[in-house]
RNA sequence: GGGCCUGUAGCUCAGUUGGUUAGAGCAGUCCGCUCAUAACGGAUUGGUCGCAGGUUCAAGUCCUGCCGGGCCUACCA
């Protein structure tokens, strides 16, 4: 038994996700580890949300409520979401637990000992009206090469051209729109990541089957320019992991905290003492899958994101990680992806264009959403959401393919045999070809899955389902029942097997219908079919089942257009 | 500006280290079946593989240039 720690990108508090965060790095994860929990291995699989930074400050103020009441109320709203898609954590955190808290300033602690931490002295832009420092995006004015009013201070959108604030004409806070802005001098840590610079080359070259996307990005910032950069770990913010070195107090770091992309990746390991907490278990209980000198060194860790975060996995963390000089667990595997668009633009949680995660649950469940999105996943490039498309994929795949496999086998034995399974005949060269074809294509199913070669695996699922329907087509129980009842038995009992087979290859894709599956087919057998002539026996004759109602309905042209008008302009506030 | 990815049938995509007549699903057309969510099965139409050169006995695959789409470029996270 393989133990497989498993953690998907920690979705920042600010506000809901849409569609395409969650096939970014939620959706896959909880694919993998769903799969890898039926294939029997032990699984833990994190994620939490990702609470600090100057956007979670500004949108509580904007609700008008202290940021940790914020923060703790949209944990509760993406955590309610997350159970509506099945995210199956073992542990859904927080990056502003006392956990981490503890942990994110031992790392500080242990990496200013290794002599990795510098303090830098630097100006940054402070605005009076707002009372804080801001971020260089934060900061809005004229540009300087093309005169659009709203350049940011870090980039002109306009001419795509790099800023500092300081070249803005005019500039003015982001925040309050005030233009009382000083210049003020300010300390802050910085990460050393040049100096592991070589350490992380030679990390990047060994891991040769990685995804293209994973390691281009990596190489891009290690020899981009002067190579790759030191990284300040501080903010000026009040919301955040006070500034300390492990338990002792920083001098000159009084005031501040660490910079969210250096606790959040943290994090994941503090997710780890959250879930223990949780659940009872003590430090030994996640620091078996932490620290490989605790248990650790024969798990595979596998981590899920979108393209936007793999900078921050593949050097600032395995900097913090291998600079601590401690034996916590690296990754082994990064799987990364692409963009998911939106008819035609890009999804966008600022602008609110898109499906978000809480209108998608309205409208049809999780089931539907979880199908297409997966048998879509942006893996080579960005790809395309259409309402047509979602619809034509749904109909075809769950409702047609899988769903009415479902109704035709268990009608049919119905009012023919009654609702158990019916006994007589025996299988002959028919069920053997059967079984041969689905062998195959079960263990091609298990190649892309154990590779996280999600669009194949749902294209080899699908063509499982299918052929059941062949063997149905070309064994006839209907025509056999007139002439021979039993040779229809036989049929009808291996297609009744079918089903709960089904239901366990379909469990990591849809485990609604998986379970409404197993349900109708009265069984708690979910083992895996690693033999399938076996695996089409555990339902014997005489076995009871019940029909089960319209496993996936289909989507109707009027309802499409609809949710493609409902959809098409902006989010409401 | 620089870097990376990408352009294959009407649509969504596969095409391993270059190797016969380029594949799948959907849509279309025809046929079959009637157990079923008017579902299922079989067959079939459809592509000068973005364009132009080059290397090779052989190029969708390698090289060069051009055209189109996308992403990243380090203080949003």
């Amino acid at each position: 038994m393989a133990r497989h720690l498993i953690t998907s990108a920690i979705p920042y508090i600010n506000g809901i996700k849409h569609l395409g965060n969650l096939i970014g790095s939620q959706l896959p994860a909880d694919l993998f580890a769903r799969y890898q929990r039926a294939r029997g291995h032990e699984v833990m699989f994190l994620c939490a949300t990702d609470e600090h930074g100057t956007p979670a400050e500004l949108a509580a103020a904007k609700a008008g409520k202290p940021v940790d009441e914020y923060c703790r109320e949209m944990h509760a709203i993406q955590s309610e979401i997350a159970d509506g898609f099945r995210l199956s954590f073992d542990h859904f955190g927080r990056s502003s637990s006392p956990q981490n808290h503890r942990l994110t300033q031992h790392f500080a602690g242990r990496l200013a000992q290794a002599g990795l931490i510098e303090e830098v002295s630097e100006k940054q832009v402070y605005s009076n009206a707002d009372g804080r420092f801001l971020p260089d995006r934060y900061i809005e004015g004229t540009c300087p090469n093309c005169g659009y009013d709203k350049a940011r201070g870090d980039q002109c959108e306009n001419c795509t051209i790099q800023l500092n604030p300081t070249d803005l004409i005019n500039p003015r806070s982001a925040v309050s729109g005030s233009s009382d802005l000083e210049v003020r001098e300010t300390k802050h840590l910085h990460l050393r990541q040049s100096a592991m610079k070589d350490k992380l080359d030679q990390w990047i070259d060994s891991q040769v089957d990685w995804p293209v996307l994973t390691t281009s990005i990596a190489k891009k910032w290690l020899h981009d320019g002067d190579g790759l950069q030191d990284r300040g770990i501080t903010r000026d913010l009040d919301w955040g992991i006070p500034v300390k070195k492990g338990d002792q107090d920083w001098p000159g770091m009084e005031d501040k905290v660490f910079y969210v992309w250096f606790d959040a990746p943290i994090e994941y390991i503090a997710c780890g003492g959250e879930w223990a907490e949780a659940h009872g278990k003590t430090d030994a209980d996640w620091e078996r899958w932490w620290r490989t000198d605790k248990g650790a060194d024969d798990v595979r860790y596998t981590q899920f994101m979108g393209k936007d975060n793999v900078p921050f996995h593949t050097l600032s963390f395995p900097a913090t990680i291998m600079g601590s000089g401690e034996p916590w667990k690296l990754v082994d595997y990064i799987k990364s992806f692409n963009y998911l668009n939106y008819d035609g633009g890009q999804f966008s949680t600022s602008q609110g264009r898109g499906v978000f995660m809480d209108q998608a649950l309205e409208i049809l469940p999780a089931d539907y959403w979880r199908w297409w999105l997966l048998s879509h996943a942006p893996e080579n490039s960005d790809s395309e959401f259409t309402w047509e498309n979602f619809q034509a994929s749904v109909n075809k795949d769950l409702a047609d393919v899988l769903g009415n496999f479902v109704s035709r086998v268990t009608k049919f034995c119905r009012s023919k045999f009654g609702e158990e399974v019916p006994a007589g005949g025996d299988y002959g060269p028919q069920e053997q070809a059967l079984i041969d074809d689905l062998t195959r294509r079960i263990r091609a199913y298990e190649a892309h899955m154990d590779a996280i070669e999600i669009r194949k695996a749902a294209g080899e699922l699908r063509a499982i389902w299918v052929a059941g329907n062949e063997y149905l087509q070309s064994a006839e129980p209907w025509a056999k029942f007139k002439t021979d009842p039993d040779a229809a038995a036989a049929v009808v009992r291996l297609s009744l097997n079918l089903i709960r087979l089904y239901a366990v290859l379909s469990q990591p894709f849809i485990p609604d219908a998986a379970a409404t599956l197993m349900t109708a087919m009265n069984t708690d057998d979910d083992s895996w079919p690693d033999d399938v002539e076996q695996a089409l026996s555990a339902l014997p004759a005489g076995h009871g089942f019940a029909v089960p109602d319209v496993l996936f309905r289909k989507i109707t042209d009027e309802e499409r257009e609809d949710w493609q008008t409902r959809f098409s302009g902006t989010r409401d506030g």
